[in-house]
DNA sequence: TTGAAAGCGCTAACAG
DNA sequence: CTGTTAGCGCTTTCAA
């Protein structure tokens, strides 16, 4: 069976396609008695518009793209859920985009959105991303673009990021104040703008208390989980080892209780660990972990918010606003030894 | 400035459209030579194709559609990069659409696909879903569909999944060899099949120990954690209380480890844990976790790769295949109490 | 209030 | 090998 056509439905109520088309964008100039009998016959016929019909007519999708690295960790997964649930609401269609963290990648997907297939874009950005050119075409092609978590700070459009700046300075305070002497920094990327911001509140908060942030203190690690695990043991067995560190990133957070559990170091009597997740398993972990927790769905929610406010006026200029989610501080076992609830 | 048109392309080139049009989709009918101009001059205006417009006429729209009940645990966070791995390979784009375990919302979205939005459907039925009806509409009107991981097991379709009864055995007969004599079932549906495939797996391995399952070891939770923790707890309280405990979904772990650890019970002593999980923290949990893991990466990417098959073999016959990725059981300490690396 | 007609950008049959 | 032409299904002037 084929999908049925307005032509065809029109045809078979006697009325012309136009008159037809007018019901369905519920135009006033056509009499409530027709709409009903067209309504009715559609129902009927189990008519569906041809979206890319419409689409090719009225130059727009009603699709936006999310563009991410990667869906592995929990923050994009519960993200998405956040945008789609917005998406849905508006009567959008959501294109979902995978960068792998490569820029090239990134670069490739975009450019593809010249095409008009989308009227808009989330996007956090991959870890490689050094320049915004492509994000600045998509905007001059009249595509806006909205940054959510890892974003680019220098281009004019609205981002959503949580406080990444007062959660890393927050984490190292909170790690001071339960006796650390020393801190390390764990860290997957120097570029990315969270990283970044997280280390900055990180040497902040140290300045704050009279010490200095020491460069070796700064741990690069990688993608390979094995790999990190032994990076943060040779960490622990430094003569000059810190007493505490911070996870600036979730997947790190295995490698720390790994290598503790490696060289029989307790944590937190031996050294104390907070991290930046949203795992689920945070509170049964042994020692359950303390948390910075990005509001990950509410975040998805405010960037799919943002960019429909962006999508409906019309024009090339949006105002390079930040709106910030805070992060929240889960004190657990991990940092504090109290065990609670 | 506007997207430039084949049409434009055409007429700066001093070519007729079709030839144009040929040479992108690179008919043997053109001479090598007008192809080099016509794709230079592309190139040059930055012509980008209006994929639509190649929809609108082609009836085909190079779009696949994902739909699941939540992006919310590992599992689908990790298929979702094995469907896209593969989309991408071959072209296509992928929209995604989360159901919340509504039928109501199932059938709306699968509604929609009428209108010919994508060319085929990935999906993972919600936990309300008790008909295939809207499946069976959607093939018979040309748009293969095929399930992964939660399938509807009567319609006639590829399928992929894991092996759900034999993990359910697996997982039984590893608490059985290390000293169980009472197993409880925790499930968060009786209609799913995958919980149902993993609770018969569990019946089957009780009974060749000539032992009984238990109608009152079934223990049905929610989806809120903090009722599972206190349905747990009951369970774990009572006179006639398990030795050993099946989490037959991922998040039902969290409720398990609170309410022993409420309960001052100790893992594996008193009682032993298994739990059907992709958690990358199952290792760094205290007692890490002994788990059945999915093959969610390779389910994914089998699931691309089926629909794909059904996709270019045009007819409307596909055959009720199912293709089995099998889990992998990885035992820890909370089922063995030995330390592993 | 309804209808006729043009055209969005592309593809594909057919002709040359 | 290249060009002409007729739509795909819909929206939107403009005219009746």
């Amino acid at each position: 069976m084929p999908n049925i056509s307005m032509k065809l439905l029109a045809k078979e109520l006697g009325l012309s396609l136009s008159t037809v088309s007018k019901v369905f964008t519920d135009s006033h100039e056509i009499s409530e008695q027709t709409k009903q009998k067209v309504l009715a016959m559609a129902k009927q016929l189990n008519y569906v518009p041809n979206p890319y019909a419409s689409s090719l007519r009225k130059r727009k999708s009603k699709t936006i793209a999310v563009v991410l690295p990667e869906v592995a960790d929990s923050f994009f997964s519960v993200a998405i859920n956040g945008i789609e649930s917005i998406a849905r609401e508006k009567g959008y269609h959501v294109l979902i985009y995978l960068t792998h963290e490569l820029f090239d990648r990134e670069q490739a997907i975009l450019a593809d959105f010249q095409s008009g297939r989308v009227d808009g874009v989330l996007i956090s950005v991959s870890n490689g991303t050094t320049n915004d050119s492509h994000i600045n075409d998509m905007m001059q092609r009249g595509i806006p673009v909205v940054f959510f978590d890892r974003v680019c700070e220098e281009t004019a459009t609205t981002r959503i990021t949580t406080n990444d700046r007062e959660s890393g300075r927050l984490a190292t305070q909170h790690l001071l104040e339960n006796g650390c002497k020393r801190i390390a920094f764990l860290t997957l990327s120097e570029s990315l703008s969270i990283s970044r911001n997280r280390l900055d509140g990180c040497r902040q908060a140290l300045a704050a208390h009279r010490l200095i942030f020491q460069e070796n203190d700064l741990v690069l690690c990688t993608d390979k989980d094995a790999d990190n695990r032994d990076i943060i043991k040779r960490l622990l067995q430094r003569k000059d080892r810190p007493d505490g560190i911070i996870a600036s990133v979730e997947k790190l957070t295995a490698g720390v209780y790994l290598a503790c559990r490696d060289l029989k170091m307790v944590i937190p009597k031996d050294v104390k660990v907070i991290s930046f997740s949203n795992q689920s398993t945070a509170p049964i972990l042994n020692p359950s972990l303390t948390t910075i927790t990005q509001p990950a769905f509410e975040m998805g929610k405010a960037a799919a918010a943002a960019l429909f406010n962006n999508l409906k006026r019309n024009n090339q200029q949006y105002k390079p606003e930040t709106i910030v989610v805070p992060s929240v501080l889960v004190p657990r076992e991990s940092t504090t030894g109290v065990h609670q609830g």
